[in-house]
DNA sequence: CGCGTCTCTTGACAACTGTCAAGAGATGGC
DNA sequence: GCCATCTCTTGACAGTTGTCAAGAGACGCG
């Protein structure tokens, strides 16, 4: 990698999250500033895409194959490149997957906002969040087994732990969005706070992917029933 | 490995499990069939006690490396053998892990039953129910991790499937142990049935074994918190 | 004691791993 | 069209992996 790459690869996220840099140029130079400021946005840009690009190639043979079996050169051939440009993009194996969680989790955190944001009754609510965690357990079985395998693997590795930690707080917070919105429609007391109320579905979900993925064709309507189920009985008695 | 060898290890485990063998001998080549027999036996229980030696060695490493990270050189060198004994008993890497996930579960399915056994009131049961959750998040958290890490690698390759499976019905029928007496005792109802059950407390317990190892200092309180306050909700509204 | 069997060690093998360097091609500004 | 830079491929490296074979040592029978 080149001297040029590599700041571009260390400073690709910083930047790109910004919407614009300040102009400090004086009016003489500033035609010629602008412009090497947009081909370096450019660069950027592509180089940004390239590696989203090759991270959305790892996550799908993550999820095929699972952490403990999957290499570089599986994800490269799962690509349209060879495997050395992995390392052109990312500096090892640890910050590619890593890159891959992140990418993950812009994908899922806001999965059911929608239903919270339109939802106009307690039941309603309750049977759109049941259907919706139906839904994707069957839709994106295997992203969510690639989840819980990453998870497992920050308990063993601590460079995963960060990331894992921020996504799996995301998480409950989403699902704490709906159960309180919930609880507020309905017009009734919670038994339980925010993480036990995660922690209770997250179970829910996990058990129903491992038996939609072993092929039980029941799983996604038990789930739908048993989430309604419990966030019913997770409001308290009067 | 010897033919002979080879054979005591197919059969060990069946023969084993046996009380006794058929004593069909006559009576003239009785005692050389019972020598042979008891030597036989002799050598077979050495067998499967050395087996049990080295799955527990590899049982400690794998919970602490996980099952992406540990070799059979790993495994070798936290026993005080050299790493070649394990393909003397056991023919690949799979029969081994496979052979580790049923000593774990022997150990385990059973770690509730004498709350169960001894508890006279629904308080008592379901105040010793969340201690006992508690108490072994922290005394073997390892190796709970290490159980969630195998039970989700039965995801990506079959092989681990059926005993993960088996283990994780008897982990479930161990909860509804203690759930239905529960309710029993309380003169309740329940709003779930087995599988929601147990869903809902493993994700409770996997939720607070992440914490605990994360180092938060509170995770067993809380978890001894949910589990009765989830017990409590999860019995019907009259 | 001698000998056969059981146990275990050693060393090797082929395959695979993450990593990296050298260089070929492509691209785009001048 | 030239040249610098970016992009990607190829091939190699050192280390690790599961597996196995050859043989040394231990054990126990006759």
């Amino acid at each position: 990698m080149t001297e040029a790459a590599q700041v571009v690869a260390e400073t690709a996220q910083a930047v790109t999250a910004q919407t614009e840099t300040a102009q400090t140029e004086t009016a003489q130079t500033e035609t010629a500033e602008r412009n090497r400021d947009r081909i370096a946005r450019r660069q950027l840009d592509k180089f940004a895409e390239r590696r989203a690009q090759l991270a959305a190639a790892a996550l799908q043979t993550l999820a095929e194959q699972g952490y403990a079996r999957t290499s570089l050169r599986d994800i490269a051939q799962n690509s349209e490149f060879s495997h050395g440009v992995l390392h052109y993009y990312f500096s090892d194996k640890t910050e590619l997957i890593t890159y891959c969680v992140r990418q993950y989790k812009a994908e899922c955190v806001t999965r059911y906002d929608n239903i919270v944001a339109t939802a106009t009754s307690a039941g309603e609510l309750r049977r759109g969040f049941g259907a919706a965690m139906a839904a994707t357990l069957v839709e994106e079985a295997t992203l969510h087994r690639l989840w819980y395998d990453l998870r497992n693997q920050s308990l063993f590795d601590d460079s995963y732990r960060h990331d894992v930690t921020e996504i799996d707080d995301s998480l409950e917070r989403m699902i704490w969005r709906i159960v309180s919105k919930f609880a507020d429609l309905a017009g009734t007391p919670l038994a339980v706070s925010s993480g036990p109320a995660y922690a209770v579905f997250d179970g829910l979900f996990q058990q129903a992917l491992i038996r939609h993925l072993a092929g039980r064709a029941d799983a996604a309507r038990d789930l739908d029933e048993n989430v309604q189920r419990v966030l019913d009985s997770l409001t308290a008695r009067s």
